[in-house]
DNA sequence: TTGAAAGCGCTAACAC
DNA sequence: GTGTTAGCGCTTTCAA
């Protein structure tokens, strides 16, 4: 493959002066420039990005580390992030973690092997990690996305009153037993937070809260769980007339079980979900949910993460960025969807 | 940040052992590793992985490219890519594209110039790319995915074929009238191929294809123009009791403007889909699809890439990979998925 | 078992 | 405007 060299020797000029007329054509004259062109492309140069990554200042990498691109919300928040870089001649570098906190550890050192530029990370439980904190102690470009910590760099919603409006939508349709269903609360900070959403709608409105009920994700006898639950529920007379689920993914696994159960949404039994998936709204009937802004949330927070890059100094970064917002939480607005899984209670038959 | 000279100076030793150290610990006496590791520990050495890639013959990276993440089944596919790199200490670069021709170039281009290992491409339209073949004439080791082009290197399902199946369990249901709704055409293989299957399975029944309905997928008011299309068919008395969608994300969109139109599904007419989504299932009724298997085949397109790289000799290559298969399609077995959206079609009133 | 040294391909002073 | 040159951080002969 033609190097730089190569293509000075045809053109009859110096390395110097293909690197300026490839980078800073202005500075050539241009016949000179005319002639690198030519050499260049005869030649098929393709200038190589490692060359210039390891000599220069930035790489224009960005590392993008997700739990899984199985659930949309994720996908979604990637277009967002796509969307946000795009133009601006930045590539991803994306790896997936499971939600296994290992994986986390090392999926960041192998991005900042390579030298990216910032980190947009979505952490299992961003509150209780370490790595952040190593993280802008080394003076890495960060921005964590979805994870819902008020003190740290990162962009969401407010998962807690989000989850708390939710859940009261579904008291003023007259609910008052109401279970959260979640997968494993100490995997997902978000999901920790929409419990004591939960929790804080059930107490205002004068209601016990119960406890939520957690479903192994990873188990692939999901559904099969949630069976057991209902039947358990039904021998105890206990089934609540609604569930709120702490994704929307969850929601339609759940409502799959409760038709396969032979329950009606909503005759028989309310169902909300969290996120706002496109999808819900194309179900019927459409799925009640607490939307959050996917595509914003990643678009966002590669807003904010260039910005963080773009107002470092050259100088060895001590401390973070120049504008100190970009190290705080940027909340973004949720909203309540209404939709067919959600109606009264079913009558009382005392 | 510490480089492999600090790490030496601190270990008393040169850089090329710290270098056999970190990559060879084998051919280092087990003091001096120690020595070296220390060193490292303290030193927070994080290794450039710039410096190893330039110096060496690979570098490890894999140009992913795809249309979108919006439609789940890339995103699927691109969990198979993922999990089949997982463990290699491979990691993956990511472009999208949105079916825009001019992107695909650009993307690649900015791949290679990373220097990536390899390729894993699903471009709008293989066929007819003159990009494959340049790729191919360049030595780039490359697999196209979900592009179905018998004589290129790719992974998919005979997309024919199982379009064919797929209407021919509607014509066994006892549809005459179907119509293959579909985007753009222009802009996706897969698409044609699908037409081709459909218009196969028709005749093969004696029946006369009609033209595919196109819509545009990009504009926002595809609902719109679906509605449009039935008010006209409507006013004609030619409403197709079936329809046949290139694919599931299309189904779902086109069942939702339905509903909107007041028809029942399947009562008033039935839905066939292309793709296999998940949430396919969670619908109620469960959508009839023809179902590809988009985790394998991410997987597997990863596999013979990473087969590709491996198979390829030192020296600058000149031709593709060593084992000639690689370079052929590979063909993933496909399955109708019955579901809930396909019924015999409603008895004539004549 | 270790070290010295030559680059990988490029950019950016610094001279002319 | 253009050329010379010194690296960016690393791996890998080649010698010792």
């Amino acid at each position: 493959m033609a190097d730089i060299r190569d293509v000075a020797q045809r053109a009859g000029c110096s390395i110097a002066t293909v690197s300026r007329a490839l980078n800073s054509p202005q500075l050539v004259r241009p016949e000179t420039l005319a002639r690198v062109q030519a050499a260049a492309a005869e030649l098929k140069f393709r200038p190589n990005a490692l060359g210039r990554q390891l000599r220069g200042e930035r790489t224009g990498l960005i590392g993008v580390m997700l739990p899984t691109l199985g659930n949309p919300v994720f996908a979604d928040c990637l277009e967002g992030i796509e969307a946000a870089i795009d133009g601006t001649g930045r590539r991803l570098l994306l790896v997936t973690t499971q939600y296994d906190p290992e994986r986390e550890r090392n999926a960041i050192e192998t991005l900042l092997q390579q030298r990216v530029d910032g980190l947009l990370l979505t952490l299992a439980d961003a509150e209780h990690s370490a790595l952040v904190d190593d993280l802008a102690a080394e003076g890495v470009a960060c921005q964590l996305v979805y994870n819902d910590a008020p003190e740290r760099p990162c962009v969401s919603v407010d998962n807690r009153a989000a989850a708390a409006q939710g859940v009261n939508m579904l008291i003023e349709a007259g609910h008052r037993d109401i279970v959260m269903v979640t997968g494993a609360l100490h995997a997902s900070d978000r999901a920790k937070r929409r419990y004591l959403g939960y929790g804080d709608a059930m107490q205002a409105a004068g209601l016990t809260p119960l406890p939520a009920f957690e479903i192994d994700f990873n188990s692939g006898a999901r559904g099969e769980r949630v069976r057991e639950w209902l039947a358990q529920l039904e021998r105890d007379g206990a089934r609540p007339t609604a569930l709120f689920c702490s994704n929307d993914l969850l929601a339609l696994g759940v409502m799959r079980a409760l038709r396969e159960a032979g329950l009606r949404v909503p005759d028989d039994i309310s169902v909300l979900g969290f996120d706002g998936l496109a999808v819900g709204e194309l179900l019927s009937p459409t799925l009640a949910t607490v939307v959050q802004p996917s595509v914003e949330i990643g678009r966002h927070a590669a807003q904010r993460l260039l910005a963080q890059i773009d107002g470092r100094v050259g100088a060895a970064g001590v401390t973070a960025s120049h504008d100190p917002s970009l190290s705080h939480a940027l909340i973004l607005p949720h909203e309540i969807r209404r939709g067919g899984t959600v109606s009264a209670p079913p009558a009382r038959q005392a």
